[in-house]
DNA sequence: AGTGTAATGTTATATTATAACTATCAACGC
DNA sequence: GCGTTGATAGTTATAATATAACATTACACT
């Protein structure tokens, strides 16, 4: 891995970990663009590739978006919460729930190696306790 | 709904129930397009969109593709199951696993509205046992 | 027929992602 | 030092996915 990938995903990483919302791959682009005026597309995903390759951050696969990994244990996977109305993603670990689903597919001969669990819906500080305050 | 709408979302279903792979919508496009050579991707996207509300459909997040619903009771939550090495998807469906993950959700505060389950991994067809055969 | 509304068609473009090629640079043997 | 090699990064172009915005048609009601 060469200096500027590097300092890539470093300036990535601190992006995302300065706002507890979702950032597209273009919008990163446009942020790194400031600083870095004539980087292309290629470099992002790539950053971005490493970056999700050690668990840093996680994709939003129905948001096509990234968020920093806000777990110290990087490659637990998690799940994603994410507010319809304000945009938070949080992190919640549930292993349980990864073995029980794990557990449910062997029955049926499949063997996960991979999952993805995103719910949408409205976060505590947006819900209806808030809302009437 | 228009006579032209009902159409499109008949075919759609039907190409999708015939393979039990997922279809992006560019797909459907070019396999409507040998019927109906006009067609735009907006159509294509309205059928989805009227399907899916209708839970007809399921979209892969991870995919951006489409299957068709394979149970009778449409808009119960289910778990899919895609296969790296063919393609298959398979629903699977597990209400316990969806009020946990409400229910641990909800501890903090978060409010459930739709759950995504997306679960990888090699299909019973595809398995380590098959491959020794 | 005339009017209003919803559905559909059409054009254009936005957004997300990657292929394919070129250039750079560092490590290594000579 | 010097060329060779292999990995990383840069660049250009384009592929793939999705929607905005507006025009047109069809249809229900009077």
């Amino acid at each position: 891995m060469g200096k500027r990938g590097k300092q890539m995903q470093t300036e990535i990483l601190s992006i995302l970990r300065d706002s507890k919302s979702p950032h597209s791959a273009y919008t990163l682009l446009d942020r790194l663009q400031e600083t870095y005026p004539k980087i292309a597309p290629p470099t992002v995903y790539r950053a971005l590739a490493a970056l999700g390759e050690r668990g840093q951050i996680h994709r939003l696969e129905s948001l096509n978006a990234y968020v920093a990994c806000q777990s110290e244990a990087h490659h637990q996977t998690s799940v994603l919460s994410i507010c319809e109305d304000c945009g938070v993603v949080e992190e919640t670990f549930e292993p349980d729930i990864f073995s029980r689903l794990s557990a449910a597919l062997r029955k049926s001969g499949f063997s996960a190696q991979r999952h993805i669990i995103e719910v949408i819906g409205i976060c505590a500080s947006c819900g209806p306790a808030q809302a009437a305050v």
